[in-house]
DNA sequence: CTATTGGTCAAATGGTCATTTGAAATATAA
DNA sequence: TTATATTTCAAATGACCATTTGACCAATAG
């Protein structure tokens, strides 16, 4: 039998609002991707903001029982390697598509909606967190919180860069293609910035001791 | 005398254009805070698109006469730490605000709309090459073109994380406010990780060589 | 003074959207 | 079957927006 209307409405959501953000997807583009009418939202859901609240708890329900990425127990350098490559191709790459997850992730940064606290605390915090332990694992035991803070930031924010940048770069370099292997040197390269930026964190400590500069340890 | 209304017009939209996007910004606003009407939007402009172009273009030209960043004859180090510091202070930094053509530059990245081709080629461009220029100047001399760009998008993307990803970290942590002396901390982090990553690519090309990858000299 | 032009105004028009409504269809219970 | 509750539908409503219209005002030229 088909899908109850509820479902088909829940899963061409969580596709319409991924691509568009929840400002611009409107509920005309869902419900005829679903195959029925727009009544259907406000018996199923009230209005759009519960419609989304839902689509979203239901997004994060699919998450919890996806396989996540294994960081096993290789060593920290190899974990973060893993994770920048995972990270990129799924939100760079084209051939495995992000998780409708992501991409909600993603619209709700750039244009946040009531719903980014629940997300920060059930998807974005303890994704960030698992980063975290990993940064700090590769910086020296006194490593402040803001140091690592600072460096989990570095990462993500040069592999969001190919994400939120995108229609800029591709005016400043129409030719690139961002094929499998593009994304792999990609990624090799924000891994190999970020691990010299980490390595070489005992240094610039020197330095800034010998200039004057404050370090709270 | 009062200035004229097309100037009042171009000075309110430069700052609501700015602040919510050429989509999210509507007529009203513009009028409401240049204290006219809508319909002198049609007689001086003709419509919405054209008057987001005249607007753009009038920002542009004030950008051409305002007080550039000058990098001077510094060692290139200190030319990318110069940069980086001015950079996060007028994207994210509170107390010297962004130029009105910053924000719209931020806001074409995010939401893109015709104008985005012109804004490229006028602004984002030239700033693009300085850049570039600096990071070459600190890689060894046979760099490769795309060394060159994605060290130069590391550097961008590390600084733009806190302009896009800042509803999500002002979540994550509640606390911390972006003083003139975090701005710079910030800064100082980001260029020393920009620079670890620069000074590291002969090791990793020894790297790469070794474990077989191939390196076009 | 009168006519013309340039500029401004309040109000109307028409499009897109979320939301509501009441009738129709379908399932469920008696 | 008949009655009742659930679900779907097409159409209406009302908000918000860009754009247009035609009247109105002020300056200037003939």
């Amino acid at each position: 039998m088909r899908k109850s209307t509820r479902t088909r409405l829940i899963e061409a959501a969580l596709e319409v609002f991924g691509e568009r953000g929840y400002h611009n997807a409107t509920i005309q583009q869902i419900v005829r991707r679903a195959g029925t009418n727009v009544a259907a939202i406000n018996y199923h859901f009230g209005d759009k903001a519960q419609f989304y609240g839902e689509v979203v708890s239901h997004a994060l329900n699919l998450d919890r029982d996806a396989e996540r990425i294994d960081l096993g127990d290789e060593p920290p350098e190899e974990q973060l390697r893993t994770f920048v490559f995972w990270f990129l191709h799924h939100v760079v790459g084209m051939h495995k598509p992000s998780s409708s997850l992501e991409k909600i992730h993603i619209q709700e940064m750039v244009n946040p909606s009531p719903i980014l606290d629940t997300l920060v605390d059930a998807f974005i915090r303890p994704n960030h967190m698992k980063r975290r332990a990993i940064v700090a694992g590769l910086l020296p035991d006194d490593a402040t919180e803001e140091e690592i803070r600072h460096h989990c930031f570095s990462v993500i924010g040069q592999c969001l860069h190919y994400k939120f940048a995108r229609p800029v770069m591709d005016r400043l370099y129409a030719d690139i293609e961002y094929t499998e292997d593009y994304v792999n040197a990609l990624a090799e390269h924000i891994a190999n910035v970020s691990l010299a930026g980490i390595r070489a964190v005992p240094h610039q400590r020197l330095v800034a001791a010998r200039s004057g500069r404050a370090h709270q340890s």
